[in-house]
DNA sequence: CCTCTTTCATAGCACTCATTACGAAACCCA
DNA sequence: TGGGTTTCGTAATGAGTGCTATGAAAGAGG
């Protein structure tokens, strides 16, 4: 939510407005953040998308790491709805595990989007630069991680889960593989093919 | 073997030979890659940890691309052995899963080494310039998944696995976790959580 | 209309990037 | 001790980096 106050003090208020659609722009930007990594892309490639001039991005974005956090909430609140939802409408953690392991499937083989996942790719190494942006994408891998161990916790509490399970292990393992599912669609697999390791996963799933 | 012949070349000849531990340059030059990524390390910071210049740098390994290369070479005939050694070592499919995922946990959390998996994190994505790096990358793992599939298979024609198991699902899985728990690694996840992991995926295979 | 505020495009900032001339120095072989 | 060959350190190349100063232009309010 804290990107979007640039964007809502940007809005209304007095002097020339922005000539372009900013949601548009910064769509267009996720889009090749989530192509080409954080560092890797330049500013000038981000304009050149984005059909805006340099000095219009840093007006209307703050600089470069701004932009690119700011997609990324973009990409949280996207179509397939943001992996906490998932977690939290699911009934057990194993159900929650299928819901994130199945649409992360889905999404990470878009038509209309690169693929792989952009939390997992865009900036799994850099320099020191970029610490702040990783650090940011690691937070908020753990957060998703740290909601399925509880979701999943609760099953145990409930008596659905055997007493000895390691529900945190369950929760790493799940995420962990996520993140590889997006390797292999960058590596050219199809949706079919992280379908198919979905399913395995969840077969490490008691229940 | 490839990048060897650059060495090969370069030892007795005439001329004023290499003034400095070339392995032990590539060492360096593997550590800082691993950490900092392929396209987001400088050939200046590398120069600087390798303790050597530019134009010694380019002499002895061509240019940042095929040092990279060379590195990976390195990386992949590193102490731990390589990942197809412990395929081919393996008697059955689940043994080769069980080897890599749990040789992967440790060598994710050396104390000598930066975290993660140098062949997973450095080069996840980047610019159109290093489009073959990648592939490279992206070569070796299909190399891997491969040849563990091939393995598994050999079970199910043995008759050791139910023949309605999906071989290929097994392994790319299997790989899949495996570069997860590289981004577990760089989050921080020590090595008894990547075993954790580990273990969590070995369930996954029925045997 | 005028004023105030803000964005616009042009152009350029200082800096870093990967890479390489250049001449001096070091080694092998004769 | 020479010639031949190569690496050495110094210094610089052109291109690209993120970012911004500048003045003109566009809107809102009076």
């Amino acid at each position: 939510m804290k990107g979007m106050e640039l964007a809502e003090n940007l809005a209304r208020r007095p002097g020339r407005p922005l000539s372009f659609d900013r949601a548009a722009a910064l769509h267009q930007a996720m889009l090749l953040f989530w192509e080409n990594g954080y560092e890797t892309t330049s500013v000038a490639e981000l304009t050149k998308a984005m059909q805006i001039t340099a000095p219009s991005l840093y007006t209307a974005f703050g600089d470069k790491e701004r932009l690119f956090l700011e997609t990324v909430e973009h990409y949280q609140t996207g179509t397939t709805g943001t992996a906490l939802g998932l977690i939290r409408k699911a009934s057990t953690g194993r159900e929650a595990a299928s819901n994130l392991l199945l649409e992360s499937a889905v999404a990470f083989t878009g038509r209309d989007t690169p693929p792989g996942c952009l939390l997992a790719s865009s900036a799994a190494t850099g320099s020191a630069a970029a610490a702040g942006v990783r650090a940011a994408l690691t937070s908020i891998r753990r957060q998703i991680e740290l909601a399925l161990r509880r979701k999943t916790a609760c099953d145990m509490k409930a008596g659905r889960l055997a007493p000895e399970t390691d529900v945190a292990a369950l929760a790493a393992f799940t995420v962990a593989t996520i993140q590889g599912m997006s390797v292999a669609a960058r590596d050219g697999a199809d949706r079919k093919k992280l379908e198919r390791i979905a399913y395995t996963a969840l077969a490490a799933w008691p229940g």
